[in-house]
DNA sequence: AGACAAATCGATCAAATGATCGATTCATGG
DNA sequence: CCATGAATCGATCATTTGATCGATTTGTCT
């Protein structure tokens, strides 16, 4: 039962479709077998429509990755505040990052996917690198305002432990159902691996 | 200045050569660019010899999985030893991989590729799965070994510790030329992460 | 040397694939 | 209601790509 097939859809609403027909048979078989027809047939308009809103693959790739870069990061949580709790925020980060897998699982497969790609497309190489930077920044400041704080490790430093743990939770992505069993006993791994001893 | 074109190789070697420059290729091309065509041309092979030695492309796919799953397992140090340190097992592992993303970059880049492709080869997915079991469990032994010598925090989890490690090693794959820059820093991280607090 | 198996190649095929072009349909403002 | 532009489609093209077949060359064993 498909959403009924609607005709004229105005461009941005289309491109729209598009993008996310693209994300979701990028899950499903991969870049390498993605296939323009396929993600026309999805839509449910014609190849020839499909290249009128995209004008060509290469756009299109670019396309779809500046829509998930844009979809991804509306999901998280507000920006670092020094202000309040860093343990808290840190929890928050991933708890979104956890929700995008269950209820988005094509923006992580996406990026996943688009990574391979970006060797060779100057322009994705680009978004991607954006992307990756503002996301590890995101999670430098938080532990760099829980360092302050006192809660985290005094050596601690915030770029690597950054890498660290963005690292290990794209390592979450492309699973099988069970797929998020250790997720939150890796969190807390992670957890305990941050905050400083207890004396 | 190719190596000379050799006729007439013995089939185990030939296949070594086809395996090795599907590597290449791989890293450089990515799994959506790459051509069996290409393959028999940096081989030096007609596609038809290349046919000969490996039926198909899916085929391709495993023995490439299976000759890079060997090529790296031979790398690695010994096998855990609870008898030695294992802050110096752990860094030896950890420059072992260091050393095959400098002098074979094509192993872990291959390997980034063909995860992508593994949802859809059932052989492949197993090897991988295989591969990765064996790769954490190196680690997780040694975290274990650590634990019980006293070294590494005594609620420290071996098993998503090792996740955490492992994935922060595969991050650094794919990268530019200065992509290792941070890789010693953040493995301090990791090992400030590990070690029991000193009182 | 002769015979048999192994390895290689050139020619060719059928399907897949991204892209183009012209015609047609729909929406919308005047 | 009609004129203009936007959106859609069907047909078709040129290339690419994985695969097949038969013929030929090379190694090896006796």
């Amino acid at each position: 039962m498909e959403t009924q097939t609607q005709h004229y859809v105005r461009r941005d609403e289309r491109r729209e479709m598009i993008a996310q027909a693209a994300r979701d048979l990028l899950a499903e078989k991969g870049l390498a077998g993605l296939r323009t027809r396929d993600i026309a047939a999805r839509v449910g308009i014609s190849v020839s429509t499909l290249q009128f809103h995209v004008r060509s693959k290469a756009a299109l790739l670019d396309f779809i990755a500046e829509t998930t870069r844009d979809a991804f990061l509306a999901l998280l949580p507000p920006e670092p505040d020094p202000a309040k709790d860093a343990l808290l925020q840190l929890r928050a980060e991933v708890q979104a990052f956890h929700d995008s897998l269950i209820h988005r699982p094509d923006l992580a497969a996406t990026f996943a996917q688009l990574e391979q790609a970006a060797g060779g497309q100057a322009g994705l190489a680009a978004t991607m690198a954006e992307f990756k930077a503002l996301w590890a920044g995101r999670y430098t400041r938080i532990l760099t305002i829980g360092r302050d704080q006192g809660l985290f490790r005094p050596d601690m430093a915030p770029l690597p432990a950054a890498m660290m743990v963005t690292a290990t939770l794209v390592a979450f992505q492309n699973r099988g159902p069970d797929g998020l069993t250790l997720f939150w006993p890796v969190y807390d791994e992670i957890q305990r691996a941050l905050l400083a001893p207890t004396p």
